[in-house]
DNA sequence: GATGAATGAGTATTCATTCAT
DNA sequence: CATGAATGAATACTCATTCAT
């Protein structure tokens, strides 16, 4: 007697997944439940059977999104150490072509739009950035003891770069794709600049 | 009989601007012609007389939006004579928080997101920001022409601007109110110290 | 151009025959929007068209029958000139078998067990027994006023009248075929008695 | 090991409960089996496992109510030993406003209209108002042979009183509550003068 | 005795759209 | 210019029921 709850898990990964791909070729106004069930070859009621409404679905795949967002983040961060190489990284890193491509962005905007409608949704968004600040925060503080960047606010240090990123990342989709990479390592280079406070330090 | 083109203009205007009203408390998945129609007081098949098609109608609406944000967005640019000053306050207003308040976010994002499925939506953000970095490039080439900002490449520095604004304007809404102020001086003082060149002009 | 409105309310009275004979088959269980939709031929959507929504029409159904049963009880009680030829040939057809065929008493009570739960299908119930007794109040006083029935309190008398009607119809349905005359007869003469005073006028 | 019949009986005696709850809040129309489970915190297999089919447990519950109805009304005709005040008592009981509360009155019509489509439930309805004809024509034969009641025909007296009866629980729902008790003595008092034969005894 | 997975038909209602007026 | 009738496909969700465990 194999633990039951285990084979549901599974199955709600499986819907959402096939839940964010649907989202991802039909938006959220195109996305529905028929449509979910169709690719998965089974019956639309078996996902009301385990998400009980579309609402709680929807909010489901969030987490997943952003779970997903997040723990393709955070690696990055800590995976080296020696701090001043992985200062260099990790901007790289983040401000590379390929690693966003990890969440689709139409799928990512229509959730982020969806946030202003449904609290539960923005609550999810807002924990994961927070998160994402408080990390950075630690990071940027253990870099300035290390003398590697500026000793100003870290934690507004860390909003920065985390605007930047998003910026970056918005902004990207507007490019033509030669313009993409060298766009990229332009905003890298800014945002070390001003971490490091080589602007002049006022 | 006056001219008959007039009346029909101000009718697609005043549907749009239904749209964007119900857009914003419903979403693209919950916004529809017959909720329009209802807000309206008029019948659902006479917004489909002016746009025949909803596809048509959401196009028209993006372009109605695009123009709202994208005429907010330029007279700060030149209202002031004084480059210097102008540069300062131009700054100022894009981060502070009303101005972005003009679109509403929910509707902004949920138009991007549209993008990545529907190309003439897509088109109309590029149009739309290559106008804004056209713009902004000749403003930052006149102030480098000045000595005002670094004389770098003003196409990047222009780019660059506008993905800080986007971010600021998209990490705005994960903070709490009390925190957005400063962060929004934060954001202006480090765009400046960029153009200018401060980080060691390299 | 002749009244729009005609057209919509035929096709409303229309909707309602159909839904009272899938009621009368089906029960309130049983019966729903599409099997109406079938019957006449048409889209599902045209009835919602009509009656925007099933409680609506359920509403208006009610009101429709009682409207049936009203007028197929108070001419009885006018047609003959003649008071005391009226009042046994009034309470001779209401203690019929047919008259009250009318309505089909599965509907009937189907409806009437739907006034516990919902309050607008009870006020119309209501009124329409309010009705059926200022009515019956009206004739007896008249009837008092001639010295063919008892001069106690008409209204009291009235409403005994209808309970008597009522249980003759509740319990038809309980006797066999060939009772039911006899039963009806019973019925009418021991109202009469009633009416008249002649079980010792206490 | 002990009986597993009787863990049976009380488990659907138990389902047939919250059925009926169920009933009364919803109608037949609004009671499903998984809201009856989800009352029950049971899972909905559980009440197919017991009554394998809904018609099944409608038929059940049926029986249930008239058992309820019955035996609610029986034992207020035996208890009096004197014959004289039995009647009486009897009587007042019978159109007071309590007794009937028994059964939810939206419960018991829904039935009784579902009587007119199924064929078991109608049959339900008639042995349980038969046993009652039964009862009353005895009793009333008693009373007659003790010179209480008229000696006319005793089984269509009773089919009267039941009529009565039931006339006087249908309309008392149309009344005020203030007026329902003087209603019920008013039908009382006619009913024992029907029964004494005090109209002349034609 | 009880649960949970799964189905397939059915629910009311909404949708964009067409057409006649 | 505007309405209202009508459609047909789609919506999320509920239903009773079966089956395996």
């Amino acid at each position: 007697m194999a633990w039951p709850k285990e084979k549901a898990e599974k199955r709600k990964k499986e819907i959402l997944e096939n839940f964010y791909a649907v989202l991802a070729s039909e938006g959220l106004e195109g996305a529905s439940i028929a449509k979910i069930a169709d690719r998965m070859g089974v019956n639309p009621s078996l996902i009301i059977h385990y998400f009980s409404t579309k609402e709680e679905m929807v909010v489901s795949l969030v987490d997943y999104i952003l779970d997903r967002y997040e723990s393709a983040f955070l690696p990055r961060l800590r995976e080296i150490d020696d701090l001043e190489e992985r200062l260099e990284t990790a901007a790289k890193d983040i401000f590379s072509v390929d690693w966003a491509g990890l969440v689709d962005q139409g799928v990512f905007y229509a959730c982020y739009s969806l946030g202003f409608r449904n609290p539960r949704v923005r609550e999810s968004f807002r924990r994961m950035y927070d998160r994402l600040r408080e990390v950075l925060t630690e990071e940027l503080t253990a870099m300035a003891d290390a003398g590697i960047v500026s000793d100003g606010n870290p934690e507004k240090l860390a909003g920065l770069v985390i605007a930047m990123l998003e910026g970056y990342d918005f902004y990207r989709g507007m490019l033509d794709e030669g313009e993409v990479e060298e766009f990229g390592r332009f905003c890298k280079e800014s945002v070390i600049a001003i971490l490091r406070g080589q602007y002049g330090g006022r």
